[in-house]
Parts: structure tokens; sequence; C-alpha cells
RNA sequence: GGGCGGGUAGCUCAGCGGGGGAGCAUCGGCCUUACAAGCCGGGGGUCACAGGUUCGAAUCCUGUUCCGCCCA
């Protein structure tokens, strides 16, 4: 049989690029949908957003649901990856009009229309960039149904659902306290606000008593410019302090307006002097105080950020140079009593960091608890799962104290609210299609809402529009609900939470089955990555520089649940290393297979050796464990158990064992099994490998030889092909095969390997040239045992460099030699003239007492009989044979020792 | 203020009731004809601290402490 060659050495440039290309012209990647009976698996990509580019967080991302797709299509599931990407409302419309600014332009100048036409031809573009960089990652989306959030088709069901839940009275409009962006000139949700801890400073500001000028109320704040604005101050109403001030008035400073002191019990006593100034136009707890006691607002910051009219002489100032200049006057007219440090939380806009102005604004808003209860419902059923399972917690926590989605966004790019308002009769139209006329009064002079969406709405949707909702198609009868959803925690609530909300409003049923989270990814030290910090990690230089595989490995083996990753460079070069081991393993493999024979069986075979019987029983413990990992996301076991088994046993073991038989001309028979198990036992390895590191699986997998014509394959449309291309992609998965463990060939392998293990060890103590062949004599009874070491004797020879092993029950210690004691063998090593006996003497002792501590230790265990009575069994046993076997060992040490003493 | 996660080898982390493992780093020996991006071997740890439960605790419980994150 022709057999290929590899290369020299691994280089993954040459390997990567062309098999990609390879698997998207044959259509590897797509979902069948004209079959029905086959077992579909789904998922839908989290969609990037159009301004992105790839960055560690995606590559993570995209790795583990590569993973999962290519792992269950392997298995033989019609296999859907839905890609697709996000409009990214307020982030979309910054980058645009950072590029306006540079042309010396503003929005404004161009019009909403021309704005918005400008932007879908940034997205024309350069909005794709993401898209092609997932494609290098080796992402096995189906590449054509991508989708976008702006489309027409998710378009319309923007629209289907707000309209329902607008006619379920679920949407409303009003006027309530917002976050608003001065910068982004938009509200934004509680959500798109991060609070950040600041250095700031309390104010301690007195207010005289209108009764009374000669006493003043004194109250604590941390932004005095909104004093401007104060209709009241609030006190606790247990405080004895301020019970007698209660209802009377103040006169508020600077603005000279007479002002209620009031009770209610939100004021927190121990704050500052227990005093709190009331500001119900521009604090969120002072809205609600002011509502309970019909308080005025008086609007004293407006939407730039700047001092309105109500502000009297600061009207115009920006509030940060109006505090100053408040601060100023307050302290000339003696009301600025004192100044503290202060830590507090400030909020800041989570497009553009710019501190959010808390404003009132008529605004569009989503009541949520009717929404949340069902979703609650449906996590504590388990029919959505999360994993790890703690971010339940997170996620009950929030959706109980769920409060109404401001939807409405003063932006240009994005989904435009289906309303119209009436010009004559004021009446709002909501509908589906842009209506001819007002609902009410038949009037043709409407005027659409002039804001978008929430860019969130649309992707709560994500899961069913992509797939054609509103229509009943395929893809949602195939591929709905999705199997799984891949995610970081970091858009638990964003994102995640309200998915499920959607789905279940909707479709009627959960958008997916799981939840899996992953970790954020940070430095080696464990510092977020971030361009100011000069501490990130480019995915794209890495797969430059080291590969996409490694770098893929990398990311898999450190995925373990429920912790950050911290990422090293070391890491990926460390699994490049691997990699090159792959290659060179493959590379010897192919080398030897000049004369293979395709049709030689290793099924069943009496003609195995003990090696064989080994490595494929070692085999195939690895498929259960890599199925088992992949079942429970644990990805970092699945990526350890292949990388511990292909090196450290079919690499270091299985291959040196099996090179006699390979250039031996003795035992062809022999020699055919051994090149039959290397590719049986490569290939299936290569299979389970393939979803972490597709590339040089499938570039190795294509040289060597295999007549499994592929079970799935897929030639345009991922169903059954009438001529399947040969891939590695098409499988088939290895199968777990309990019939196939070899207890007794893994216990006779590793009493072996004790005695390798062993000799090579005292050959590195006594600094034994590698080279130098040893005589080797094994004192042992078991006959059982004896037999097996001395059927494989050549095993020892090959692997611990020995020759002319002599085993036996009456072995004595021959004089000039050096001792060793393995399970209840012993061994001897003669070196005339290489031993130095005080070593010698001083290694016997030290390995005795480390017996010893280790007799005391168990005997002492087992004198207790609260042990013998309490403790299982198999435990006791398992003690006592432990100091059966420690006090043989020690004999022998012992006789070893007074044998050197005597020399 | 409330909640969650974590402190295990020099570093990064597995393990989560039956006397602690991996990768990298380190040290010693080897260019053994797949691989020096390699091979063989070694050293290295009161598993944050203090109590408790248990025959037995890195592992379960309580408290303390430090770090990180989320929510208010």
């Amino acid at each position: 049989m022709e057999t290929e060659s590899l290369s020299k050495a691994y280089d993954p440039k040459e390997i990567e690029g062309k098999w990609f290309t390879f698997w998207m012209e044959n259509g590897f990647f797509k979902p069948c949908l004209e079959e029905s009976s086959r077992a579909t698996f789904s998922i839908v990509i989290p969609p990037p957003n159009i301004t992105g580019s790839l960055h560690i967080g995606h590559a993570l991302n995209n790795t583990l649901q590569d993973i999962l797709i290519r792992w269950k299509r392997l298995t033989g599931k019609n296999t859907l990856w839905q890609l697709g990407i996000d409009h990214a409302g307020i982030a979309t419309q910054n980058v645009v009009e950072r590029q306006l600014a540079a042309e010396g332009l503003r929005k404004e100048d161009l019009g909403r229309e021309a704005f918005v036409h400008r932007v879908w031809k940034w997205k024309a573009e350069s909005g794709g960039t993401i898209i092609e960089q997932l494609k290098r990652l080796g992402s096995s989306c189906d590449w054509d149904r991508e989708r976008f959030t702006m489309d027409e088709g998710l378009s319309r069901a923007v629209r289907e659902v707000f309209v329902r839940l607008y006619e379920e009275g679920l949407i409303y409009r009003g006027h309530y306290m917002i976050n608003w962006c001065p910068r982004c000139q938009t509200a934004l949700s509680d959500l798109e606000v991060n609070y950040e801890e600041v250095q700031g400073h309390l104010y301690y500001l007195k207010y005289p008593l209108c009764s009374d000028k000669s006493r003043a109320i004194m109250v604590a704040t941390t932004r005095p410019e909104t004093m401007l604005g104060d209709t009241a101050v609030a006190t606790h109403p247990e405080d004895e302090r301020y019970r007698d001030l209660v209802g009377k008035t103040a006169l508020l400073p600077l603005v000279d307006r007479e002002i209620p002191i009031i009770a209610d019990p939100v004021v927190d006593e121990k704050f500052g002097t227990g005093a709190v100034k009331v500001t119900p136009a521009h604090d969120f707890n002072d809205f609600e105080i002011g509502k309970r006691h019909h308080l005025e607002q008086i609007k004293v910051i407006d939407e730039q950020g700047n001092m309105t009219a109500e502000a009297g002489k600061y009207q115009g100032l920006d509030r940060f140079s109006c505090r100053k200049k408040v601060l100023k006057d307050l302290e000339s007219l003696g009301y600025l009593v004192k100044t503290e440090d202060y830590r507090h939380a400030v909020g800041h806009c989570y497009r553009c960091q710019t501190p959010v102005e808390p404003l009132i604004s008529k605004q569009w808003f989503l009541k949520m608890k009717p929404l949340a209860e069902p979703a609650i419902e449906a996590v504590r059923e388990g029919r959505v799962r999360f994993i790890p399972s703690h971010w339940e917690n997170t996620y009950f926590e929030w959706m109980n104290n769920i409060r109404d989605w401001c939807l409405s966004r003063q932006i240009w790019w994005g989904h435009q609210i289906p309303a119209w308002y009436c010009l004559d009769c004021q009446e709002i139209t909501v509908a589906r299609q842009t209506p001819a006329a007002c609902r009410s009064c038949k009037s043709k002079n409407l005027r659409q809402e002039t804001d978008v969406l929430d860019t969130w709405f649309s992707s709560a949707l994500w899961p069913f529009s992509t797939l054609g909702w509103p229509d009943k198609t395929r893809e949602m009868e195939l591929f709905y609900p999705t199997s799984v959803l891949v995610t970081a925690f970091d858009i638990l609530f964003f994102w995640v939470a309200r998915m499920i909300m959607m789905g279940l409003k909707f479709t009627g049923t959960v958008p997916f089955h799981d939840v899996y989270i992953h970790a954020l990814i940070r430095d080696e030290h464990g510092q977020k990555m971030s361009k100011s910090r000069g501490n990130v990690i480019d995915p794209l230089i890495m797969m430059d520089r080291y590969g996409t595989d490694p770098f893929r490995f990398t990311l898999t083996a450190l995925a373990a649940q429920g912790r950050d990753i911290c990422l090293s460079e070391k890491r990926i070069e460390g699994y490049r290393h691997f990699c090159n081991k792959i290659w060179n393993a493959s590379r010897f493999v192919l080398m030897n297979l000049a004369d293979f024979d395709p049709t030689v069986s290793i099924a069943q075979s009496q003609a195995l050796d003990l090696a064989d019987r080994w490595i494929l029983s070692r085999a195939n413990s690895l498929i259960l464990q890599v199925d088992q990992a992949l079942t429970e996301y644990k990805f970092n076991d699945a990526a350890n158990a292949i990388y511990q088994f292909l090196w450290h046993e079919f690499c270091d073991w299985y291959i040196e064992l099996v090179k006699n038989r390979l250039t031996s001309q003795a035992n062809s028979q022999s020699k055919a099994i051994a090149q039959a198990v290397l590719v049986k036992v490569l290939q299936n390895t290569l299979v389970l490998l393939h979803p972490i590191m597709p590339f040089i699986t499938e570039e190795i997998w294509q040289k060597l030889p295999h007549q499994e014509a592929p079970a799935i394959a897929a030639e345009g449309t991922g169903c059954k092909a009438a001529k399947p291309a040969a891939s590695i992609m098409a499988g088939p998965w290895p199968i777990f095969d309990p019939s196939l463990e070899d207890r007794e060939a893994e216990e006779k392998m590793a009493l072996i390997m004790d005695v390798i293990k062993g000799i090579r060890n005292s050959r590195s103590e006594l600094n034994l040239h590698p080279g130098l062949k040893v005589e080797v004599l094994i004192k042992i009874t078991g006959s059982e045992q004896r037999d097996i070491l001395a059927n494989y004797s050549s095993y020892i020879e090959l692997l611990a460099r020995c020759q002319g092993i002599k085993i036996g029950p009456d072995i004595e210690k021959p004089k000039n030699s050096v001792s060793l004691v393995v399970r209840d063998m012993e061994i001897y090593i003669p070196l005339q003239g290489l031993i130095d006996f005080e070593e010698e003497r001083k290694k016997l002792l030290r390995e005795i007492s480390k017996i010893d501590e280790k007799l005391i230790f168990l005997n002492k265990k087992l004198a207790n009989e609260d042990f013998i009575q309490k403790a299982p069994s198999h435990i006791v046993d398992k003690e006592r044979e432990a100091v059966e076997l420690l006090t043989t060992q020690k004999i022998k040490l012992q006789q070893n020792l007074s044998l050197i003493s005597s020399n």
C-alpha cells in the first residue's frame, strides 16, 4: 500500500487555511433540512458586534462552541451552528460619529436618513471583520446562514414582538427617572450603567430654618450642584434628633426657596448627619421620596449635562463647573460646614464611560415581572440548566428583583420604534406595518416615534428570530429549542435572561436547554486584559505565532468550570510542542507503514501482543473519558485526557515498545499487527482530538490509510451524500466498548512498567550512560508475576536498556551490585566497579526510613478500634495490604543493607 | 450593605471525605535512527488561618483573614 509521509516539522501555516476551504467547499458545516429522523443539535452564536474585532474572549467562546458542534456532528447528529452579528446600536453609532467628526461633521449635518445610510455603508465595508476572523479560528458554523439583527427578517420579528407586547399592555410609555448619558445623548437601561468606585467628597451643607434663622438643619451630599433643585430635606421618622423639625421648612441657600422638612423611612440615619437633601428630578431615591410626598420636580440639569434656567445664575454651566461654583458660593456665605473625603460608586455609561445623569424623561418601558416569573420557573424546574449551576443563584437574584426595562434610545441606528403619533388627536398607533391613518381619529397626519429600541431587545429574540420566526419554518421545527448556549457571565442579565423570557413568551418554550457559562480570560497575573494596561493577548497574533490548533488547545485545556482563565503565552507555546509531538509520532507511524496491509484484523486477534492489548484498552477507555468530559462540559478534562494518553501512553510506551517489531524481519505477523494497532489507535485518537484541534488532525488523518467510508458526509446540504468527500470531520466518532476493556493487560503492563521505572531510576542515580546495557536479576516468588516478566523481558530490555535478564525465586544478590525493591520484588544490577557503596548504603537507609514513617502511620490507624469497626471494610483491607507490602519491602531493604555492610 | 467565587509546588491550575496531582519553571544525565519544540531521572507543598463534625478533612460545617467579581 502506498503510504504518505509528513514533512520533518509541524508547521501550522502550511496546513490551516487549505482544510477550512476544503470543508467549506464540501458543505461539511451545513445542516440537513430534508432529514427528520436524525437527532439534531443546534447552537446559536452569541452575535459579535459589527464594530468588534476578534479578542481573546471571542476566541474562547467560539472555540468551545466549535468543539461541541464538531463533536456532535461527528457522533452523527444533524447539527446547526447559527451564525450572525449584532448591530450594536450605541457602539456603532459612536464609531460612525467619530468618523464624521474626523471630517468635521456632526450627524445632524447629514440628517437621520443620510446618517443611517452611512452606517449601512460602513457595515458593508468593515462590519464583517470579526466574521472573517472567526473563520481563521476554524469555526464550523453554517456560513451561508449569517443573520444580522437589523436584516429584514429579524426586523420583522422585532416589530411583531413589540406590537404584541404593546397590545398586551406590557409595553408602556411614561415619564420616569432614567439613566441618561449626556455624551451619547440617550437613555440607558439600568444594566448599561457601570458603577465604579471613585474618590470623591462628602459635603456638609446647612440649610437655615425659615421659622428661626438662627437654627439650621445640616445635610450631607456628594453632589452639591443638585441642591439647586432641592425641594425638601428628609430625615428618618424615628430619628429623635430631627423629630421636632419635621413639618417645619428650611430656606434653600443660593436659591432662597422654602422647602419642607419631611420624614421618610428610606433615609439612613447613619449616613452623614441623618438628614438628606431631596432632589426629585436628579436622583432615583429622591424621585421615589418626591412621589410619596408630592414634591415638586425641578430639573436643574439638562440633557447635555448643563445647568438649566431653573439653576438661576448657574444656567449654562456644565454640571462639574457648577459644582465648583456652588461650593465656592456656599462657602463664602457660610453654608458649607465641612468637607470629608469619601469613596462612593458613580454610575458611568458602559459605552463611553461618561458619568450618567439621572433625569426624568418620557421613555418606552417593558414590564418585566410577568415575563420574569415563567422564566424563573423554567430554571427552577430544570428546563434550562446553567453550567456551572451556581450561576442560577445570580440569575434568580436578578430575576426576583427585576425592574422595568427602559427600551427606548435617543439614537438613530437601530430598530425604530413602530409607534406613530397622531398630530391631530395625540393618539398613539402601534402597528406591524406603517399605518395609513390614526387608529383613533383616522387622521393621516402621523409622525413615527424617532426613538429606536435598545439593541438587546433584538438580541433577546435571537434564538428564534434567526431561525425564521414568526414564520413556521423548517429550521424552527428541526432546531428550536436550541441545544446549548455558550456564553460568558457578563451578559447573563443583558442577554441570557432576556432570551429565556422572550423565548417562553413568544414560542412557548425555552430557547435552549443548557447554558454553559465560561470564564473570562485574564492575563497571567490575573489582571483584566485591557488596551490601557497593555496586557492584551491578541488571538490573531497568537494564531500567527503558534498556529490555530495550539491556541485552541490552550484555551480548552484552561477552560475549567467556574474559574477565570489566566492565560500566559508560555502555555500556548507549550501546547505548540504538543502539536509537534503529535506530528512526529504520526510521522513515525507513517514511516513504518511501507508494507501496511489494511486488511489485517486486530479484533479479538490471538496474535495480539501484550502491548497491543494494553494500548487498545487504554485507547478505548480514553473514548469514555472524552465522552464524559464533553457531556459534562468539562473541556479541560477532555483536553488533558487526550494529552496524557497521546504523549505519555501512546508515545512514551507504545511506540517505544513496537519499535523492535517494526524493524525486525523475523516476525511479519507481529509487525503487521503492530502497524494495524498504530494506525487504529492514532486514527481514533485523532478523531477524539479533532473537535479541539481541527486542522492538524485533518492533515494527519488525510495521510493515514483508512478504509472506513465516512458515515456522514455532506455535499452542499449536510445530508448523506452519494459521493462523500473523505474527511476526519465525517467520523465516525469512536464508540466506547466495555468488552474491549482489558484489565488483565493493564495490570500486567503496570507491573512491567514499575520494573522498568525502577531500573531507570537506579540507572539515573548511578549516572549510567544511557547507551550502557546492564544485566538485571529479578528475585520474585509469585509464579504468575514471574511468568509475566519472563514473557515480556524483551520490553524490559528495550525500555530499561538491559540485556540478559534473569528471573526467579532463588536469585542471590551478586557481589558488586545495586539493589532495589519494586513491589514485592528485589532487583539487582551487577556493576563491577561502578558502585559507590557508601552512597548505596545511604540510599537504602533513606528508603527504609521512608517506609518506617508510613508503617508507623498505618499501624497507628489499624490499632484504632474505631477505624476497624467504622471504616468501610475495603478501606481497612487496603491499609492492611499496604502494611504487609511495606513490611516485606522493609525486610528486603534491610537484607540488602546488611549485604552491603558485609561487602 | 447584600450575594457569589477563590486562596493547593516558584508560576498557572486540576482534585472537593480514605495520607496530594498536571503543565510550565528548576536541577542532574543523554544529540538512543519520530520528535533537543525531544528522551530519562530528581527535588520541591503544616493544601490561607482558627475551631468543629468524623474512625478519618485539602475535601463537609462555623468563624477569621486576604483577593476577585456581581448587585444595591
